[in-house]
DNA sequence: CGGAGACGCGCG
DNA sequence: AAAGCGCGCGTCTCCG
């Protein structure tokens, strides 16, 4: 059962009960409490809530303690059909698709003197024509099945996310203030002002400053000034990256590696950031489901997604409460695998280390093969990492087809689509002109335009794999949010007994690309890593129906996330 | 003064 | 050891 939901002013709304290709079976119900209305309806049965955004709506229902099973948003559905549809070649032969109008966002004239009861009502007919036009075109796709299962596990990434923001990734403050005295001394006093340097890189700077022998103070914050002093104590570079630096032997090198690693932690991840982004032991960053083209989320605010391996110390369990931390073991070479149907690959897969038995199909150690193997992958050229690349082509010639065969796309200014559907971006306007020009004879060996095409091509080949990993680990979130969902409803009576609403429930609180930790009480911790070997499992059926390639998690039940490796 | 872009580096 | 792909974000620097 669908239900179109629209918020009202305050606690009221308007629902829809919609039949199975979106048209509504009557008027809309105005109801006086929305929250109350989605849990009585959640409690009476199976349902799908149709709204416009999650990231909007939901945060106001788990506020009130409502959570809902499943929803079909409008906005991450519109917007993979939008890619999807969006015109490649207008010069081609084909016609374009063009979004129908009924798909466009729902944008409301403003009508002087129009009463609130009215405009609900307009955005309920603008949602539910958006939403019968969505399933219509979602069914239109070379494999409705496949691509309807990608519009439903964004929707429940989106209820996924915004359940994690909710809930928050346990952080203990006092342990990375300790981690921070430790490396960088005392946290600079505020009164000073945010300028001054904490007492390490302060001395530090000084000692960099003495050993490239400079007049006036040398800012190792600044790329420019510190190149000139480097080529003035003779140390010449063309960056100040830290990989460059590492090739030069001087001793200003060592103080400079430590600087940076340091300044990076202090400007990144320093009190600043403890001050803005932890709050009652949890730490609550906003994830933007589908924020990257892969279809990979991306985050808002605190770098959710790039939390420095250093601070996992300050990431520990309540007590009693344990991390179930599970990781997808080299992932994206094991969708390669199962994208092309490579039986000599999937065959490596099925090893415990998918690198070592590459290594052992080609002969090479496991280092040079993992190397060659994201070098397929990549798209990476050059070095010494010709010849393994050779090797794995003779050895795996359907998974290095297949990587090819995007690549070639890509750089002809096709689309690719990852194995649910997920489409990739089109070429820019100005790439086609580029490109196009150097198709010219003429111009052929303009070398922008070769340089342009070969990036595009590294970008779809790329894609193919990122993407379709993003579509499994999506699937895999999904199908773990329901498990999870269960296993609390079975613990309701403990919970209840404890006194506590959500007090025994398994929460999910972090998810990263091929990563997801739940967080819950010690004695869920073995049905809760089981749960998570189910969801990997159905994600591979779902995903890729009968393949024989596996895709192992490795689970860790740790009270503290640094443990878990 | 704020915006834009380069740089650099954290994560997968 | 780094590179080939994808990001977010802080600092510096230039520009209007």
């Amino acid at each position: 059962m669908r239900i179109a939901l629209v918020p009202g002013r305050g606690p009221a709304g308007l629902l829809a009960r919609l039949r199975d290709d979106g048209t509504p079976y009557g008027p809309p119900d105005q109801v006086p409490d929305l929250a109350e209305a989605v849990a009585a309806a959640e409690r009476a049965g199976d349902v799908r809530w149709v709204w416009q955004s999650t990231q909007l709506l939901y945060p106001a229902l788990l506020k009130a303690a409502v959570r809902v099973a499943r929803c079909h948003d409008t906005e991450l559905a519109g917007s993979l059909l939008a890619t999807r549809d969006s015109p490649v070649r207008p010069q081609s032969a084909f016609a374009a698709v063009s979004p129908s109008a009924a798909s466009r966002p729902m944008e409301l004239p403003f009508e002087p003197g129009s009463d609130a009861l009215a405009d609900q009502r307009r955005e309920m007919a603008a949602l539910i024509g958006t939403h019968a036009d969505q399933l219509r075109r979602i069914s239109a796709d070379t494999d409705p099945a496949r691509f309807g299962l990608l519009v439903a596990a964004e929707s429940a990434g989106g209820l996924a996310a915004a359940e994690m923001s909710a809930a928050g990734l346990p952080w203990r403050a006092d342990i990375h203030d300790r981690l921070l005295t430790e490396l960088l001394g005392p946290r600079p006093p505020a009164a000073a002002g945010s300028q001054l340097r904490p007492a390490r890189l302060a001395e530090l700077a000084a000692d960099i400053s003495r050993a490239l022998g400079a007049v006036r103070p040398v800012n190792p914050d600044s790329p420019a000034q510190l190149l000139r002093a480097l080529a003035a104590s003779g140390i010449r570079v063309r960056s100040t990256r830290s990989a460059e630096l590492r090739q030069v032997d001087h001793p200003v090198i060592s103080l400079l590696l430590q600087y940076k690693e340091l300044a990076r932690l202090h400007a990144a991840n320093g009190w600043s950031w403890l001050d803005s982004w932890v709050a009652d032991g949890r730490f609550r960053p906003e994830y933007v489901v589908g924020g990257v083209v892969s279809g990979r989320w991306a985050s808002r605010g605190g770098g959710a997604l790039q939390i420095p391996k250093l601070l996992r110390k300050a990431v520990v369990a309540d007590p009693g409460w344990v991390l179930v931390v599970a990781d997808a073991a080299q992932l994206e070479p094991r969708v390669l695998a199962a994208l092309a149907g490579d039986s000599a690959f999937a065959r490596a897969a099925n090893a415990d280390d998918l690198y070592s038995a590459v290594a052992a199909a080609i002969g090479a150690d496991r280092a040079k093969a993992k190397v060659a193997l994201l070098s397929a992958m990549y798209g990476g050229t050059g070095g010494d990492r010709g010849q393994s690349l050779a090797l794995l082509r003779r050895r795996f010639p359907d998974a290095s087809a297949f990587v090819e065969s995007a690549a070639r796309a890509g750089q002809e200014g096709r689309v690719v689509r990852s194995v649910l559907g997920r489409a990739c971006p089109p070429p820019s306007a100005a790439w086609r002109t580029l490109t196009s020009e150097a198709a010219d004879p003429e111009q052929q060996r303009d070398p922008a335009a070769a340089a342009a095409a070969r990036s595009r091509g590294r970008f779809t080949r790329n894609f193919v794999v990122q993407a379709s990993a993003a579509d499994w680990a999506l699937v895999l979130l999904a199908l773990l949010r329901i498990r999870l969902a269960a296993i609390t409803s079975a613990a309701a009576g403990g919970a209840a007994a404890l006194g506590g609403g959500a007090a025994g429930r398994p929460q999910l609180v972090f998810f990263q690309h091929d990563e997801v930790i739940v967080h819950c009480p010690a004695s869920l911790a073995a049905e809760v890593a089981a749960a998570i070997g189910m969801a990997a499992t159905g994600a591979t059926q779902l995903v890729f129906g009968a393949t024989a390639v596996s895709f192992p998690m490795t689970i860790a039940v740790v009270s503290c996330y640094a443990d878990a490796k």
